[in-house]
DNA sequence: CAATCAAACTGTAATCAATACAAGAATAAA
DNA sequence: TTTATTCTTGTATTGATTACAGTTTGATTG
């Protein structure tokens, strides 16, 4: 997996949060789970491994690891909001046919908009909508 | 206003669907009010216009000219969808502090991606996040 | 003008993701 | 060991959205 611990324990201890084993384990879970899943997915995931596990824990955690920049929500539609732990500049496209949530590379640091001045930016979302190659070559058109 | 009563008759009597009186106001509320409202917000307001109004009707009306594509839905975050008749290409900014949605120019035609070869694009969403000149200007910061 | 039929509206009930909250573990410090 | 603080857990609650069944409206036909 590509985490970096190290730069993990350091946000999170200037934060005086503890890397504990249920957040660690989502962490994980994100890492090898680059399908975006819900809160939900992750709880029954983790259920296997972590039999005492609440999904309260799964939520603070999300909440938590979002806040120190290393987990990031994706609330594109459908009041299901997902979770990606890959920081690196992409966009997300959503096929509205299976529902699958694709990356793709995407420039956001050249988009800029002169309406924008004045205004200081954290973060930016691209969402694109559509249908993906896999659901187009099925309906054959 | 400057809503286009041809275009949006001609689309709904394509697929059968009248306008009607609650959805004409609907549509007249979202045109005067380019605050992106809630479906609650628009609800409330009509209600007095329309005391026997209810929020299925609120919601089925939205859902309907959404797909007519007369409306569009915008979920950033907070579990709160909003809803804005201006189909024009631009982005939306929220305010983090405040709430405010702004709506701000940006050229969506020229966002391409290669990774997205093969993929069928319906629409293009652009969300930004961060604080507003109001509020950073009552921060000092 | 009834009669008929389909679409539109209404109100209540149900759903379900997300949050609030309080009590019980775990952990670290003293 | 005591103490304090954080973390976890489970239940209860919230609140936006949807499902559904009954009622109203409005157009069409004979």
């Amino acid at each position: 997996m590509g985490l970096s611990f190290d730069k993990l324990k350091k946000e999170l201890s200037k934060r005086n949060i503890a890397l504990s084993h249920q957040r660690l384990k989502v962490l994980e879970y994100l890492a090898d789970n680059r399908c975006h899943p819900t809160a939900d997915q992750i709880y029954v995931a983790l259920k296997r491994q972590i039999p005492t596990l609440s999904k309260t824990t799964v939520y603070n955690t999300l909440k938590i690891l979002g806040e120190a920049g290393m987990v990031k929500a994706i609330t594109i539609e459908d009041n299901e909001t997902r979770y990606d732990i890959d920081c690196k500049d992409h966009g997300h496209f959503k096929c509205e046919s299976c529902g699958t949530i694709y990356d793709f590379s995407i420039d956001l640091d050249s988009m800029k908009s002169g309406d924008l001045n004045g205004f200081k930016i954290r973060d930016k979302d691209v969402y694109f909508k559509g249908i993906c190659p896999s659901c187009l070559s099925l309906t054959g058109s």
